[in-house]
DNA sequence: AGGGATGCCATGGGAATTCATGGGACGCAA
DNA sequence: TTGCGTCCCATGAATTCCCATGGCATCCCT
């Protein structure tokens, strides 16, 4: 099954504060939890970040892993090393998909970005960052303004070429 | 059950200066304490510190073993183990998280950081820091400020790169 | 090819439980 | 006796558990 997510969801948030998991996301939750089997429930890890951050980011089991590892190599008492800790362990909680194959967003982290009604999924190679769907609309211009080199209309590719172009003969 | 800690939580503390140790903060306590069974009292360690600590933090038991372990490795009489003994057993309490969830901090310590009525506790691996929120956000900023090369609105995790990229497949 | 049957999926709701917090009463010590 | 710390109880809100439903896609049998 795939390690990575692909694609983009919008689903409801009810009253509690649960939001169900698209299928095709969940799949990747079980896939990268290395102790989930049939029947089981996936874990996780929400990282809901600084005060600034407006959105939450969902990570694998193994994703997480993978930076707590990248962590533990930098300089202890570095102040990067600080401040990735800060956020990826000071700044997140475990959380796990429950037997209906929805996450319990807690009501702190649903009034961090503001969440009510709709929640929007965005995939994000090994991590699913979930914003509110108004969030997203304005990210998703703020992205595109970021990058004033892409003239409207052209292939967003070409942004490609620059970097890998140049070494070959 | 976790072993380790991780998030940060904001909790009341009382005219009595007792503070609710939420709950997943709660459950890593009892976990790592040797003596602990359902329906008694996790133990821990309250760490005060040197005079310019702003800050208390709270060991499990297990954890505060290991220091120990560690410090009693040290040369007798060297002046690093002298520090830590210090530190750690001079300025420690012993505590232990009452019937209601609560841990009771001692006037004296809750003036030594300044606590009042909210307390901001934050994970640091298997220790939780506590601090006035404003304190917090105090250290917060200066974290961030200690690593400019990070530019707003960039994803921390570009941090690790550095490190682990380069000879990646 | 039709037509149900099956199963997964997103969503909703009630009841039970846990959680954070507040307060009264008692005892001990300065 | 005034404050500080401990024990016990109270309460509203948040969260968990369990069950229910309608929609949609898939499968299978005829």
């Amino acid at each position: 099954m795939a390690r990575r997510f692909r694609g983009s969801e919008e689903v409801k948030v009810d009253a509690k504060g649960r939001v169900s998991i698209p299928a095709k996301f969940r799949r990747v939750f079980e896939a990268s939890d290395p102790d989930w089997q049939a029947g089981k429930r996936a874990q996780l890890v929400i990282v809901y970040g600084t005060r600034d951050w407006n959105w939450l980011q969902l990570f694998t089991i193994e994703a997480m892993e993978e930076i707590e590892d990248g962590i533990a190599r930098m300089p202890r008492g570095s102040a990067a090393r600080n401040l990735l800790e800060n956020i990826y362990q000071g700044h997140a909680d475990e959380a796990e998909i429950d037997g209906d194959g929805r996450l319990v967003l807690p009501q702190k982290l649903r009034e961090k970005i503001g969440l009510t009604d709709s929640a929007f999924f965005i995939s994000a190679g090994d991590s699913l960052k979930v914003w509110t769907p108004e969030a997203y609309a304005e990210e998703e211009r703020a992205l595109e303004a970021r990058v004033p080199e892409l003239e409207p209309g052209a292939d967003p590719l070409s942004l490609l070429a620059p970097a890998a172009a140049k070494d070959e003969g």
